[in-house]
DNA sequence: TTTTTTATTGATTGACGAGTCAATTAAAAA
DNA sequence: TTTTTAATTGACTCGTCAATCAATAAAAAA
């Protein structure tokens, strides 16, 4: 059986499972067990890969954390005026790959676990942050001074939207909350203007 | 040492050592001996009066959203224009007895409870119906059909701050947080007068 | 006073789960 | 071919914790 090479694939599964299963589960109360199970591999050998089950959270909050930012910076790309990359954040958060039901509940999951683990709660930080100076700094050139306090006023309701749908049972569509808030900026910019 | 007319002691003081030590872990892995020697008594007198964990949980979030209920409809019966009573709702959400660092780390570790059980997630629902109600309708005289729209943008940015202050380690201040709600609705109410 | 009811806990049970380890298999290197 | 190294797991250890129970103490009722 052992093709040399595992490691990576075997990660990878693992991360998707554990994402999947606290998704599932709606808690982080999964046991390695079921997430190796569910990755088709024994927990030895998840301890095996990742030393503990902290360190597996690490990895899927990580593993989140990049894909989030892999598409922000995509979306950013392709923006031109300030406002577009606005909106092209915006957009990013409630796009269907990070709208997902077992995304959003493992987020919301994640966003606990770092109020008891360090390394989540560094990780969190580095997404705020980042989402902040994104928002930050094309809106210096709409609002000036302000555009912290507007940046905020964004990052609270797209946070906002997220919490709210992570406990409602039908599928997401971040088509709503994405109105909202482009609603809201519009509203912003105009009275700023 | 057995007084009579106990339970009604013991349960408060369980309900309230639950709240703070959820807060104090940031979690929901507190154990019952934790929670009963916090509120001054051994394990099993916690299991003999709520029969188990869960039910220690139901009541302690009871317990929260009846004090935040109670302090909504006190801010409302002074309110007397439509605005004064949006404003009242916003305010009492963040008034210091609520926006407590442990109140909202416990509130955060429900909405995540509410995931994977049952009876939170009906409380849950109360709560959100109830702050959705108390919204709409001062709103309806404000800005008509948007009513619902509106309401849903104001319950977000409110959740949405609770969520961010979850994070930080220094004491929150909930004036900010409601400077930038009441700015919203300012906003909103300006555009479509 | 005797009996019943309420309050209370220390000790125990039983389950569950994280992490370890020795043993196995097969590929790769020497 | 022999040896080393990576992959893999079943079985086991150890700790923790929710829940139970039998026993005690004292108030209240009879």
């Amino acid at each position: 059986m052992p093709k040399i090479g595992m490691e990576p694939i075997r990660r990878k599964a693992l991360v998707n499972a554990t994402i999947f299963e606290i998704g599932r589960a709606g808690t982080l109360d999964v046991t390695v067990s079921q997430i190796a199970k569910r990755a088709g591999m024994s927990s030895a050998l998840a301890h095996h890969y990742f030393g503990g089950k902290d360190q597996i959270f690490l990895a899927a909050m990580r593993h989140i954390l990049s894909v989030y930012g892999a598409q922000v910076r995509a979306a950013l790309l392709v923006a031109k005026t300030p406002r577009d990359r606005v909106e092209a954040i915006i957009h990013a958060n409630f796009e269907a790959g990070n709208f997902r039901p077992e995304v959003i509940s493992a987020w919301l999951n994640f966003y606990v676990l770092s109020q008891s683990m360090d390394g989540a709660r560094r990780l969190l930080r580095v997404y705020q942050h980042r989402l902040h100076s994104n928002l930050v700094h094309p809106l210096r050139d709409l609002v000036g001074d302000d555009a912290h306090e507007v940046a905020d006023m964004i990052a609270a309701m797209i946070d906002g939207h997220y919490i709210r749908h992570a406990l409602r049972e039908d599928t997401p569509s971040g088509k709503r909350a994405t109105k909202q808030v482009l609603e809201f900026l519009e509203l912003m910019l105009e009275a700023r203007k």
